[in-house]
Formats: structure tokens, C-alpha cells, sequence
DNA sequence: CTAGCGCGTTTACAACGTAAACCGCTCGGG
DNA sequence: CCCGAGCGGTTTACGTTGTAAACGCGCTAG
């Protein structure tokens, strides 16, 4: 038992789940008969370097090698590190439009859009977890594109999935904010407690953890095992579930998102 | 008006909204008199200097100069730059006890815990939008310490709230994943979305900006002024109002937060 | 054949994090 | 009175980083 799941099979968005979400392109033998190293390869190879050996071990230089050249030699394809990690966010987001799964249109409603778009960003996230982060805190280029949807691409699909469907502008424009600020959310903190566990996993096996000492926190130390299940999973459908909901409220009550009113007696 | 704020009244978590949430005690005069540099200096001056700089600018020399010392000296009192930011994001953190308006315990029910504590919270990202980022991404201690309340009394402190007011552990337990990933998604984006606007403020003010090119995405360019609307503190309201809502639900049924069932008849 | 150029290398430098040695105080015990 | 010890900050030093600038190689067009 690897990975503690609940019964209800393996969880659709993990790696490898479906198709088209970790094509990275590896980088190809490092050495012999090596492809001419244009913007795309570098783009591929460094995400393959972040998921391999995390963040912080990504060096131009280090790149370079990974790749069987020198660091200079990058400089022709791309203007610094700062855009390098530009490009790599850029890249990975990129994704989504490989994976089958997720669709630009809402051709079978806006229920199933969204839910296939946020499936399509999880299984992004899960697949690259060292580089979520980047993704996640990188400052976008304008106020309005919210991580982790952050091309103009995607915010387009998205308003006019919204708007076609019978919401009104604010309402699809709050719709996406609360849908970016779900998902992020959500799969942030997916992400860096799965990074905190393999941390914890493969750092000392014979060590005995050095737990901080919890005897000032009796409720966390009655409640640890549950704690610690990950049900991730599970919790993202329930609050992607549950955002739908309110979004369908939205949408059937034709009012405004904000100020909800009247929640005295709900009919149902 | 230097913020462009709603006519509700000005924003009760903005900076200086409550007195306790950015007593970082400044750095003091850098060379006169100078204090004999402990390690609660050194954090207060790392958290100071983040805010001014910005956190790539922080650097241990660049610290040992703000507090008038060689950066050499830094190391009696710290690790190492890795532990400095630990050491900041607990700083940035702690400041929660020093808000008045914060509770350990839920005197007033719950709903009043978890408001307060998320105002509370709020008004931290805001004070230090710089170092919230870390506050965000930092691999916490434990998987099930999760940002952005990434200490253990805090995690205590919610446990207890909740259990004693009638939840059951799983509900308190399902309780901390959800509201942890509201806070973390919703405060993350808005201090985001606050740094480019900040950052495309003093870039260049004769400069056209230089937009990437709309022409692509027709209802991005119409929507254009809806999606520039910072609305962050009324959606941080409703969201957080509608998950206090959920957690009623969950509280007066006494179900098992998960698997809401009776779904069955969505119209679609 | 040769001038140019696309593409990768070499060299160079300032800034970084940090190990190690080095002072100059202020002590407390003889 | 001395004097070694140790605390607190400095100096020096080293390896690594990002990147500017000059260099060279091999191809292709005139």
C-alpha cells in the first residue's frame, strides 16, 4: 500500500491517470547525436530537472549540462533565469491543451467544462508538484490572469463558457474568481503536503522522525491519524462539487454573485 | 486616493485596520546606539526589510548591513538563510497573538472563532503581501500542518474550537483541510494580484504598459474593466460566509462531511 | 575562396552563502 | 593585579551562482 487510497479505485488525476498531462518530451539521450537545443527542448528539460531533483537544484549551469552544453549557450534561447521560470510555468500550464479530457468549449455544459478543466489542472499539479509552486506565486502579467489558469488563453475559454451558458458578465466574472481561488487552493496545499510526506519519507528511514514534541497539543495527538489520512482527492471533488452548487444557484436565481441575501429559509 | 477602495468603507483588514497585526518592532536607527542584535531583531528586520525590498532583494549581507553588522554576525544567531525564512514566516505568523480582535478560544461560538481568526489571518497577508508568498509555500513541519496556519497551537487551538462546539473529529478534522484551502487560495491570489498592480504602478508611468496583444480574446477586452475590479474583500467575505454556511449544515445534520449524498436528481 | 553569420564555448566578474580563523571586549578566580 | 576564557562581531577565504563579452568553429551565399 503505497498510496493510501480510499476504496473508490485509484485516483483519476494521478500520474499518468490520463494521456495527455505529463508529455514533457524527456530530454533524449544527454550526449549523442543531441537535437539542436532550441526554446521548446530547453523549456522541457528544465521542467523534467525541477521534477526530478526539486526547484532549487535548477541552475543554469546545471541545465546546461543536463542538456550536454554550457550554460552560455541557453542565453541564445532565452533572456535570464527569471524568464526561464516564466517559461516553465507558461510550459506546464501549457499542458492542458494536450490532455483529451479537458475541452476549450463548453459543448457539454458548463458543469462538465468545469469540472473537466479542474481535473486537467490537478492532474497538472500532481504531475509536477515541484513546479505547482512556481506556478502558483509567479506574479502574472496583468492583475486579472489568476493563477493557476494564467493564460489569456484559458481566461477566455473560460468567460465565454460561463457567458454562453446564461450567466451574466459579473456572475462569470466572479465565477472566476472563486473557481482560480478554489483551485489553488486546493491543489497547493495537495501538492505540498504530498512534498512534505516523500520529504519525510526518504530523509531518515532508520532516523526516529524527531517529532517537535506534542505534549502541549493533546487534541492534535488524539486526533493525529486523522489527521493525517490524505484525502485529497475526495475533498476536492466535495468542494468542486459544492462550488458548482453555488454556482448553479447563481445561474437558476439570475442574481447578482455578490450579496447572496435571504438565506433564511432555503426550500431544499 | 491613493487605493482605489469600494464605497462600503474602507477595507477593515487593510494595514493599520487593527492595531496588532504589523508590530514588527522596526529595525531602529541602523548604526547609532545599536541594540545587541538577538534573534527576534534579526527576524523583525528580515520581515521589515522583505516588505520594503522585496524578498529576492533580502540577502544575508544586505541584512547584516540593514541592521548595521557584517553578515557573518547573522550566523550566532541563525543557521543559515533557509532557517532565516522559517524564522520569518513564524515571525509573520506569531503576530496573530499579538491581534486583539484574535481569540484562542471560541468564546462566542465558533462562527465568531473562525471569522475572527481569518480577519486576523487577512489582515497579516496584507500587512507583509511580500512574505505571504513564503508563508504559503514553505514545506511545512508536518503533511497535516498546513498553511496558512502552519503552527501547531493553531491547529490545536481550531481543533478544540470546533470539537467543542458539537462537531465530531472527522467534521473538525474535514473542518481545517477546508478552511485552510479557503484562506491559503483566496489570500495568495489577492496579495498577488495586489503585487502587480503595485509593480505595473512604478514601472512606468509615461510607458504605454505594453499589453500583449487582445485582439485574440474579444470578450477578455470586453470584460476588460469587470475583471480589473478588485473586489477581494467582499469575495472574501461571501466565500468565507458560505463556508461557515457548509460547516452549519455538516454541524446541525451531525452527517459525516463527506459524501453529502442526495444529489441524485440534478435537472441535467 | 572568402566574408559573414548562426551557435556554442571560453573567459571574466560581481555577488552570493557560509566555513574558519581572528580579534577585542568583559568577565571571575588566583 | 593579572589572566585565561568566552561572548560577539569582523576578516578572510572558497566554491557557486547569474550573466556580459569576447572568442571560435563550421556552414552557406556570393
Amino acid at each position: 500500500m503505497t498510496t493510501p487510497d480510499d476504496p473508490d479505485g485509484p485516483d483519476p488525476d494521478s500520474p499518468e491517470g490520463r494521456g495527455g498531462a505529463s508529455a514533457v518530451l524527456p530530454a533524449g539521450p544527454p550526449d549523442t547525436g543531441r537535437a539542436p537545443l532550441d526554446r521548446r527542448r530547453i523549456l522541457g528539460a528544465a521542467i523534467e530537472y525541477i521534477d526530478a531533483q526539486g526547484l532549487s537544484a535548477l541552475t543554469m549551469r546545471r541545465l546546461g549540462a543536463h542538456l550536454g552544453v554550457e550554460a552560455m549557450a541557453l542565453y541564445r534561447y532565452i533572456p535570464g533565469r527569471e524568464q526561464l521560470l516564466d517559461g516553465v510555468v507558461e510550459s506546464v500550464i501549457d499542458e492542458l491543451y494536450g490532455d483529451p479530457d479537458v475541452h476549450l468549449e463548453a459543448s457539454h455544459g458548463w458543469q462538465d467544462y468545469l469540472q473537466r478543466l479542474a481535473h486537467g489542472v490537478r492532474r497538472i499539479a500532481l504531475a509536477h508538484p515541484e513546479v505547482f509552486p512556481l506556478v502558483a506565486t509567479r506574479p502574472p502579467a496583468a492583475p486579472w490572469v489568476r493563477p493557476p489558469l494564467r493564460s489569456l488563453r484559458w481566461v477566455e475559454s473560460f468567460l465565454v463558457a460561463m457567458t454562453s451558458s446564461g450567466f451574466s458578465e459579473d456572475a462569470a466574472v466572479a465565477a472566476y474568481r472563486a473557481y482560480s481561488s478554489f483551485l489553488l487552493g486546493h491543489l497547493l496545499l495537495e501538492v505540498s503536503q504530498k512534498g512534505v510526506a516523500v520529504n519525510a519519507e526518504d530523509a531518515g528511514a532508520d532516523f526516529p522522525e524527531a517529532e517537535p514534541d506534542l505534549s502541549e497539543y493533546p487534541t492534535v495527538v488524539r486526533l493525529q491519524e486523522l489527521l493525517s489520512l490524505d484525502e485529497s482527492a475526495a475533498e476536492f471533488e466535495e468542494a468542486l462539487e459544492n462550488l458548482l452548487e453555488r454556482l448553479e444557484d447563481v445561474l437558476r436565481e439570475g442574481r447578482s454573485p455578490r450579496h447572496p441575501e435571504s438565506f433564511t429559509d432555503r426550500p431544499d
